[in-house]
DNA sequence: GTCTATAGCTGGATAGAC
DNA sequence: GTCTATCCAGCTATAGAC
């Protein structure tokens, strides 16, 4: 899409995040590149929007960005491993304390809880509604795969989610426990991304900022589906 | 993110889809260039697909495109308005059948399928997986609301959906079917959507392109979710 | 380290020959 | 009606002055 650069060289000098130090002069400019990049990604996609346009929103000269980030795309996967973690760690959280649970109906709650919950309270807190929406663009954005970053980030997770469910619910034959985690992902995928439909349609009846009635009202259909659903094995041959 | 067009005029005379008569010649270019057009903005979105590459991949030089479609969106809303009244459709006959049922148990499931099937009926056929691809993402792009795509073709039937929803199911909130509504259609977006994470993470146990098992996993799931969610109505006031 | 200026492209759209 | 040649805005990335 642009000229064309087969290998994404390196950042001439790679000044890593603020080796240690009360903080480098261009370390703030850093966060604002980044503040302004999260939003700006989350709102126009990263072909919608222009390494310019985050440079004049973190009110920082052009060239900084790519000093810092060494392309458009580097800065992207910044964005992106910046807040991964924090999500990683609350879902893990989450299963370790599903694990502790004995009765089994309420262990599967809190196994949906720790995938629900993370991301519905990322959306909500007013501390990043946009990295929400960048997750969720990147899992339907087949240009994902050329990036990897899902994979890289939260595959891990994911296989630890469907092995917690494979404990709770035993008589499962694995494939039906694979469409539930893809369920319950594409709910949570499709609330978090959303614009404003969901709002429009319900006449404002639903509200996704308001994390408790979402969480609430999600987690309880979820764990209908997975507790109450069942489909009968199939024959090997039609 | 080109020459500013703000108001964007119509092409010189608006050659509109083949009038009558057996077909003029330009008939078969035009259908050419959606055919690719459908097939590149599934696979790298709006943005990420040139107008150049779409006469390319259609064969038709550069100028038609503009010339029968008038400007890259004009194209775009017409790739998007050429198959939409056929999920409708199949969404409406659904809700149809639906209706003729007495038994709520088995009224419900029909409801289900008739928002979930058509959709998956379209990413399995071979004819057209592209259109589920752009559907999908149209739903998680901000820039929809620019385009008001979504809004102007699938708001309606979506209200229908959500009507047949409060018949069998009487005693929940509007609430709680609303939620029931945006679960079902998360769910239903990013399997159509999926980009291959699905398989990949089920170690290929679990494949949207084979309709039957993945209709028959989905529709159990969702039947039961909303079937068997309640979630208790809230005090107005914290 | 920081930033201005610009190189080297691709983009959507169209004028004007046929 | 059809298509070639072209316009020029905007893109990413960088060279080179400070």
């Amino acid at each position: 899409m642009n000229a064309s650069n087969p290998a994404p060289r390196a950042p001439r000098s790679a000044p890593r995040a603020a080796t240690a130090r009360s903080e480098k002069a261009g370390a703030a400019a850093q966060r604002r590149i980044l503040a302004a990049a999260e939003k700006l990604f989350a709102d126009r996609g990263f072909d919608g929007t222009s390494v310019r346009q985050i440079a004049m929103a973190a009110k920082v000269p052009l060239a900084l960005v790519n000093y810092h980030f060494g392309s458009k795309e580097g800065l992207y996967r910044e964005v992106f491993a910046l807040r991964a973690p924090m999500i990683i760690d609350q879902r893990m959280a989450g299963l370790a304390l599903a694990d502790m649970e004995t009765d089994p109906d309420r262990k599967l709650e809190l196994i949906i809880k720790a995938l629900v919950v993370p991301n519905l309270h990322m959306r909500a807190a007013e501390k990043s509604p946009a990295y929400a929406r960048i997750l969720a663009r990147e899992v339907s954005d087949p240009k994902s795969n050329e990036r990897g970053v899902m994979a890289e980030f939260f595959d891990p997770v994911a296989q630890r989610i469907i092995e917690a469910l494979r404990t709770v619910l035993p008589d499962r034959t694995l494939e039906e426990l694979h469409w539930g985690y893809q369920v319950m992902l594409g709910s949570m995928v499709y609330i978090m991304a959303d614009i404003g439909r969901i709002e429009r349609l319900s006449g404002g009846l639903c509200r996704p900022e308001d994390e408790k009635a979402t969480s609430e009202h999600v987690v309880a259909l979820l764990h209908a589906a997975l507790k109450y659903a069942r489909t009968p094995p199939r024959p090997k041959a039609g």
